[in-house]
DNA sequence: TGGATATGCAAACTGCGGGTTGCATTTCCA
DNA sequence: TGGAAATGCAACCCGCAGTTTGCATATCCA
């Protein structure tokens, strides 16, 4: 059993992504604005426990990622999510699921037979 | 907008989650445990790229975030998969990109009128 | 029973992630 | 036009995650 097997590719697409939501302040700053809409680095900072800065790299590390991307208006720095890669790490855990439960089944019939 | 606001208790919980899936090392062998079926440390090193005590170790990470479990077997360790945790990890990013899109409903509106 | 196999335990190293502080720059508006 | 508001840039700090190496322990089997 190689590296290659078992979807390496896949993995190392989706585990970025992972990483990126897998902190509670990025997390949050997703949450936040998923259910408000596009906000602005000082108003992100406003709702978080950080300082501006540490929201700055955050959203950094986010766009990175693909999840979120910002749009400059006047003097200040619009961000919004975008659920693309959002979406496609969905879907990766439902493949996992997936491919689990098929495994499963194999074993049962083996164990049966 | 407090820090008790936008489901803080949902992402202090869904973080450990991602954050667990966000290593190369650890999405392989949690594919690899999709794919294959429970395995033992050795057999999940043999397809890895590092030391079977970092397999160990992630293996660990993903213990304590609940996404696999082990069960000894004479003098062999065997690891599978617990995919409710994936599951509800699967099940809040819908939930995050549902609201984005009401909330970019709600701004198309606004704009509108 | 003894060697081989599978795992556990512990110490050590290194880089980077998450955070802050301080100051410069751009943009708005009274 | 000048101060306030929003952001950018850069340096710095600290802890811990990811990994390895070395040795100890448990289990199987010929």
């Amino acid at each position: 059993m190689s590296l290659h097997s078992a979807g390496w590719r896949e993995v190392s697409r989706a585990a970025p992504v992972f990483a990126a939501l897998g902190d509670e302040t990025r997390l949050a700053l997703v949450a936040r604005l998923s259910s408000e809409g596009p906000l602005s680095i000082t108003r992100l900072t406003a709702g978080s426990a950080v300082t501006r800065q540490a929201v700055t790299k955050h959203l950094d590390v986010l766009a990175t990622a693909g999840l979120v991307s910002d749009v400059r208006r006047g003097r200040e720095r619009i961000w919004e999510l975008e659920p693309e890669q959002m979406e496609a790490a969905r879907i990766y855990l439902e493949h996992v699921s997936k491919r689990w439960d098929q495994a499963l089944d194999r074993l049962k019939r083996f164990v049966e037979e």
